[in-house]
DNA sequence: TGTACATCAGTGAACGCGCGTTCACTGATGTAC
DNA sequence: TGTACATCAGTGAACGCGCGTTCACTGATGTAC
């Protein structure tokens, strides 16, 4: 809460959540500092206090979305204990969940253009999210392939699956972004196609 | 070629190539219809006549980008044949290549929201290679999954595939995207696992 | 406990810029007779 | 073949707008003594 009315507290967090916030409705694009600014209930000269510019802002978001996705990732694919196959599966099922659940961090976290990649905490957090994920497909494989190219190539492409799901979903390429049941049938077919390979029965909602 | 020096010609043309051009160094966001007419050599008014606006632009350009990754999608599958199995591959191997060799095209063709969807010659473009992808998976299926969902999902799950590769390879999420060597590598990698999935002996350049 | 001062966080007016849009115009082309 | 006229394609000046950036400022906070 803020101490004042003038000295807002915590205006940075508050710039953050206002980016979210608008990123629902627009473009990257039609995005602007001043807007945020207006939001954020503040004058439009107030974000450079903390951010630089839009570059500093959208790193901002990129890694508390990385932040998140490493959340979801670790509390979904803990609950499959020891069951490797089964992590695998739930951590393609959250990496897409969360992108639908979250499309404004989503948009922003994996455009390096719109980001700045030296940030500390931009970089902390997504490589935390890329060790889970890439750990999760190397545990399923079985001992002969781990040492080889072919893990490499097996998170490569895992990753690719799943995100592309997303982004084709999100953009609405698969039909209707807003039929919930759609999205529920399609991602049920590729995680029970991607589970029928590792031998997974996977259960619907 | 222009005719005179005051009516152009071909400007709608020469317009889109503008717009593509510019797309090479940034982004959809920055890009304004004032700086497409100035790369043409028109004045800033001349576009109106032919696109009304930003959205028209695009859609010219993604109705371009369909036709050929269509073009592209027939050249390289019918190399294949009647063998069903490297039809698939190849299909998928076209579409990651043309991609990367079509970058400005590839960033419009997917993302309806920068688009007038009812544009005709967008539908019939894009709504082609759709067909074609489509037609290269379920080939490759045998007659017990032709007729079920499994069908729709295999379709999906290998658009997702080869278009998560593209969009996470072009925004630099899987190294430097000038590393040629690396890209192949990866890129087969991608297609021989796909091949071994339909026993496809997958050969380097 | 009180005061003085440095620092931090946010304000609001001002600036110059490129943008999209409008509009009266003009040069080129095609067609009717 | 020539002329008249409608239409098409592109011009360039003007407009208002929101933007990012700068800057002198002020209110709040923390700290030293």
């Amino acid at each position: 809460m803020a101490k004042s009315n003038y000295h807002h507290g915590d205006l940075a967090d508050a710039l953050v959540e206002a980016t979210v916030s608008l990123l629902q409705t627009k473009n990257v694009a039609e995005l602007s500092l001043r807007e945020v600014a207006r939001v954020a209930g503040v004058s439009h000269s107030a974000p450079a206090h903390h951010f630089k510019d839009k570059l500093g802002l959208l790193t901002a978001v990129a890694a508390e979305g990385h932040k998140l996705l490493t959340k979801t990732l670790i509390e979904k694919t803990t609950a499959c204990e020891q069951v490797a196959q089964s992590r695998y599966v739930a951590s393609g099922e959250a990496y897409i969940r969360f992108a639908i659940a979250q499309p404004a961090h989503f948009e922003i976290m994996f455009r390096p253009e719109l980001i700045n990649v030296n940030d500390v905490s931009y970089q902390r957090h997504s490589n935390e999210a890329r060790d889970i994920l890439a750990t999760c497909v190397r545990d399923v494989l079985n001992d002969d392939s781990k040492e080889l190219q072919w893990a490499e190539f097996m998170v490569i492409s895992s990753w690719s699956q799943v995100h592309g799901f997303a982004v084709l979903w999100l953009s609405g390429n698969f039909g209707d972004q807003k039929d919930e049941l759609l999205f529920e049938r399609l991602l049920n077919g590729l995680l029970y196609k991607t589970g029928l390979a590792y031998g997974v029965e996977h259960s619907d909602d």
